[in-house]
DNA sequence: AATGATATCAACCGCTCCTTA
DNA sequence: CTAAGGAGCGGTTGATATCAT
């Protein structure tokens, strides 16, 4: 293959649809192979930044909630900046975002609080000892953290990932699929996008609705043999919840 | 309305850790 | 046991948006 140049930079709405449907089929682990089955010209790293951090479903997109904040300043005194092992308690934040918001809005309110309390530290030590909003903390669940999905299998309790739930019932598992693709020198991915491409210029989704609306159409033309092979191909990245699609700012 | 300062956040870089062969 | 490759983490940068003058 030809080497072409690595993209680099603000993601373009047909990346971020092709790295979401790629990443519905094969799931959000082997970035690499992810970058290169998709054909975009990106890192496996880049592409899993992009949707650990912008496109995952499960992501909490506005405003620190006070309770946010409130929970950060807690875990970052008692962490330090260890930024994913923050976002992992707080579900639909990522570690990008709260190290930026940290570095932004708290900062301030961290040496502000730092003051007022060791100045009052003398009568009652109420910071780190008895912590009731980290004790009330959901068990912990940093093996996993929230958007560590594993591809399609690994987080059935997501909503979106009922489906995932029911490729383990029937007896799939992401490893089946992996070894199945290592086996093809043609991903069928690859074979998917003779239609869908030509070089760089990727289709284009009209731009009325959300990518993400034509998932289940035009991408998806597998032939049956193909299909079963990674299943769930029928309605597939349909579990990303639209409400909260990203807006574009390029 | 124009311009400069500041805030915000997406994305990259380099390093470390983990997994696999 | 070890080396190589991949994934994840924390720090940093740069583009864009927003605010103040």
């Amino acid at each position: 293959m030809a080497h072409e140049e690595i993209r680099k930079g603000p993601w373009t709405e047909q990346e971020d649809y092709l790295l979401t449907n790629v990443v519905g089929l094969f799931g959000d682990r082997r970035w690499d192979f992810v970058a290169k089955v998709s054909g975009l010209n990106r890192t496996g790293k880049s592409c899993r930044l992009r949707w650990v951090n912008y496109l995952h479903p499960g992501l909490k997109r506005g405003k620190m909630t006070a309770q946010e904040e409130h929970l950060v300043l807690e875990l970052h005194a008692k962490w330090g900046n260890r930024w994913s092992r923050i976002a992992r308690k707080l579900p639909g934040r990522t570690d990008n975002e709260i190290k930026n918001y940290w570095r932004t809005h708290m900062r301030k309110k961290a040496l502000e609080q730092k003051q007022t309390t060791s100045s009052s530290m003398t009568s009652s030590d109420s910071s780190s000892s008895s912590n009731p909003t980290l004790d009330s903390l959901s068990p912990d669940t940093e093996k996993e953290s929230f958007y560590d999905t594993g591809g399609l299998v690994a987080e059935p309790s997501l909503d979106g990932n009922k489906q995932a739930q029911e490729i383990v019932d029937r007896g799939y598992s992401m490893d089946d699929i992996w070894k199945d693709l290592d086996m093809t020198d043609e991903s069928p991915i690859s074979q998917l996008y003779g239609t869908f491409s030509e070089g760089s210029n990727f289709y284009c989704p009209p731009p009325v609705s959300p990518v993400w609306d034509n998932c289940s159409s035009s991408f998806w033309k597998l032939d049956d043999e193909e299909s079963k092979m990674f299943l769930p191909s029928t309605n597939l990245p349909t579990y990303y919840d639209l409400t909260e699609a990203p807006s574009y700012g390029y």
